[in-house]
DNA sequence: TTGTAAGCGTTATCAC
DNA sequence: GTGATAACGCTTACAA
């Protein structure tokens, strides 16, 4: 049967302000009783309803945590490192993904609205989103939240992200320096934030060696995943285009790259080289280990709670912090 | 502001009755009344309190689902399709993965009890759980479960799964039927049901072709990852045992198993033939392409709602498929 | 130390 | 058609 705590309290004749404040380890109450209601709850799987409690306290405990999807590792690593910390805080995660879609995005949002959830972390969708403003109906329920892996223009709160401009900026100077001189970006939405840094940070650098890009620069995919990278570097190769390097924007994509490559009779990295972001194929598995850019997943976790509990207990000063990344060389550029 | 029900009903100068008649789509107010009461909360950014609707409704409109982790593709297809038909009817989702934990598990359904979910979906954990009897705290609140992609054994509830003993019978099958004799497998726990299946498929091919293996040809790995089936796989050849084919868990465990074999000096599958299951690494990115053994996710994931479904609305009959499984040939087993 | 009672934000049952 | 009001299961003053 469904236990409530008035069950609990008439088994145990007392009152049900006893039984709760007994199964919350309150002040007041007789060890003994404590004790004995205790026992008594758990022997009847007695379970409270978090429904009551949060509409009693005013406070739900949740923490909501919005992300594009799940099938990229980046994403489920921060899903577990998210989970644990809010969890050793003493709060619940509730996790949905936005599936990448703006209108999915706020439907979700106005979910976590609907829990009252105490803060929200929103790791923005990666493809372009024209008016971002419902994002606000948070601060409107007074709901703190932070940006995670990028933000929305527009839109005022604390965030942490890679910074994506160095990481190109310096990837570009790598290869610029092994002799590149031809270069372009292969990833998703060039709108979004953190791929518009990217574009700049490799435009910055080559314009620095007198070298100046176009927007045609950037390949721009519908997806970034294997199949749409692998026609528009077919597209790319077969338009004759003078190509010395491709960054992209994770591996399945890169892979795909160096297949192309191959394919059209050049050698990686001789002829043309290759970085990635997000590698999730293990070394040892794909024909070619590709340098990449790494991103330091944990520390952006760390940050957006801690920017998120700042909130939570009140600060009104918004941090934002762009975070290192470090170039690890493998075979894709090792001249 | 937070707005609650109480403000617009002051604003709208009619009943907080009013106002939920009207929210709600309810027979019984003037259209004239809904519409204004509609277009008044719109404007204020109310959102109703999930909470205070499911304490007063006694429905929290949530199904619960726990998955072991979402790291793994099939995992993360099927909460996408198992939120998506939620939404379908109605319900919302709440996803928790299980960390492939007893413990966690048992947490995380007794969140499910706590928030008052109207039925549950448990992928059992891939790890041997002596006593999954915690699970039935979902009885004595009477909330309706099945299992998805496994079972446990004891536990009385509608389950599917892929028929993981006929897809073992056939992949030895095949392999026997290319002229091999010596036969591993390497997966996880081998004490879980899936897994348990494996081995008997395999086995009891074996069998009637006048083949006897014994529990060693299942390498038993702490996680189905790629370090450890390398280095297993290692240890295997180094021991020069005579091995015909392996077949593995995951295309991690089989790519690992794949390297392992080449650094032998053996070939593949001219001297050592490998099948996989739960191919996620695209073609094309990989060495070689494996063999593996499809399973039907969508068709899962449709008959786990049915099932749940049939319980929720109060059918008690126990439902139990074993879904086919498809040997996808590719290069690691073709002579 | 324990019990009584109000209140959280909705819905649902009645009167009106 | 609309408005009181009880009820949902719990917490939390405050009273006893």
């Amino acid at each position: 049967m469904k236990i409530s705590m008035k069950e609990v309290a008439k088994q145990a004749g007392v009152s049900e302000a006893t039984v709760s404040l007994a199964l919350n380890n309150r002040p007041g109450v007789n060890p003994q009783t404590q004790k004995r209601i205790q026992e008594l709850a758990k022997s009847m799987g007695y379970i409270p309803s978090i429904t009551a409690q949060t509409l009693a306290k005013q406070k739900s405990g949740l923490v909501g945590f919005i992300l594009p999807n799940t099938s990229i590792s980046t994403y489920s690593m921060l899903v577990q490192l998210i989970e644990e910390a809010l969890r050793l805080r003493g709060y619940k995660m509730i996790f949905v993904t936005s599936e990448n879609s703006v209108e999915y995005e706020k439907e979700m949002i106005e979910q976590f609205v609907s829990f009252r959830t105490e803060g929200v972390i929103i790791y923005p969708i990666v493809q372009a989103n024209p008016d971002p403003s419902y994002v606000n109906i948070l601060n409107q329920y007074k709901i703190p939240f932070v940006f995670l892996g990028g933000y929305y223009k527009g839109i005022e709160a604390s965030f942490v992200m890679s910074d994506y401009y160095t990481a190109l900026y310096d990837a570009t100077k790598h290869l610029y320096e092994r002799g590149d001189r031809h270069f372009y970006y292969m990833g998703g939405c060039r709108t979004i934030v953190s791929n518009t840094m990217r574009y700049q940070g490799m435009r910055d650098y080559l314009h620095s060696q007198g070298i100046d890009i176009t927007p045609q620069a950037y390949l721009e995919l519908p997806v970034p995943d294997y199949d749409n990278a692998y026609k528009a570097c077919n597209q790319l190769l077969d338009s004759k285009a003078t190509v010395d390097s491709i960054i992209t924007a994770n591996d399945f994509v890169g892979l795909a790259v160096y297949n192309s490559v191959i394919e059209h009779g050049f050698r990686v990295p001789r002829d043309i080289s290759i970085i990635t972001f997000n590698r999730q194929v293990p070394e040892g598995i794909s024909k070619i280990s590709l340098t990449y850019i790494e991103q330091f997943i944990k520390q952006q976790a760390d940050i957006a709670l801690e920017y998120l509990f700042l909130q939570m207990s009140g600060e009104k000063e918004i941090k934002k912090t762009y975070l290192n990344t470090e170039l690890i060389i493998r075979e894709s550029t090792i001249l």
